[in-house]
DNA sequence: AGGTATTGCGCAATGA
DNA sequence: CTCATTGCGCAATACC
C-alpha cells in the first residue's frame, strides 16, 4: 500500500454517485467481514497446533527417555556377561557401540 | 460492543470541539498502531513456533526410531545368546521385558 | 473488466 | 484520565 491516503472522505474513485456505490460498499463490507472471520480462525488454529505440537513433543521426549535407559540397561547387561568367565572367547573383539550403529543404518539400505 | 455505531462522523461523545478532541484521536490512533504491530509480530511469532516444534518433533521421532532399532537388535543378540548351548542354565527364567520394564521405572525410585 | 479477498487506517466503544 | 484492544466501515490493492 504505497499511497497511505489516510482518510480522504471520497472524491474521485469507488463508484459513481450513490446507488452503485452503496452496493458495492456493502458487498466489500461483507467481503472484509468474512476475511476477518477467516483470518481470527487460521490465528485460533495456529495456536491449537503449537499445543498439539507441545504434546506430541512431550511424548517423544518421554519415549526417547525411556528407551535410553532401557538400552543403557541392556547394554551393561550385556558387557558385564561379556566379561564373565568363559565367555570371553566368544565376546573378544566385539565392539558394541558399533553394532549397534549398524543395525540402526540397515533400515533400507542396498548398496554395497 | 452493543452500540454498533456504524459511522456518524460525531456529534455527542468523544471530546468536546476539536482542540482536545483531536489530540486524544491522534494519541488513540497510535496507540491502535501500537497494539496492531504488536499483534502482528505475536502472530509472526506463533506460526514460527509452530515451525520450531515440528523440527523438534522430526529430530525427536528419529532418535525413537533409532533408539527402537539398537534396542530390538540388542533384544534379539541377548535373546541368540541365551538360547545357547551352556547359557541355557543362566538365561533361564529370565524376563527380558520385565527387566527392561523395571530399568526404565528405577529412575528416582527408593520404595522397596 | 469486474468481482471478491486482503490490508492499512481512522473512529468509537470498551477494557484495564 | 491515559493507554490498549477490538468491531466496524472506507478505500486501495492484491488476486483471480
Amino acid at each position: 500500500m504505497p499511497p497511505k491516503r489516510g482518510k480522504p472522505k471520497r472524491d474521485i474513485e469507488s463508484g459513481e454517485d450513490s446507488d452503485e456505490y452503496r452496493k458495492k460498499r456493502d458487498r466489500n463490507n461483507l467481503a472484509v467481514k468474512r476475511s476477518r472471520v477467516k483470518s481470527k480462525q487460521k490465528t485460533q488454529e495456529t495456536m491449537s497446533r503449537v499445543n498439539q505440537l507441545r504434546q506430541e513433543n512431550s511424548v517423544l521426549e518421554e519415549k526417547v527417555k525411556v528407551l535410553t535407559q532401557e538400552l543403557g540397561f541392556l547394554k551393561e547387561l550385556f558387557l558385564a556377561h561379556a566379561s564373565n568367565n568363559a565367555n570371553q572367547a566368544k565376546f573378544e573383539g566385539i565392539d558394541l557401540e558399533k553394532l549397534l550403529k549398524d543395525s540402526s543404518e540397515n533400515t533400507d539400505n542396498k548398496k554395497t
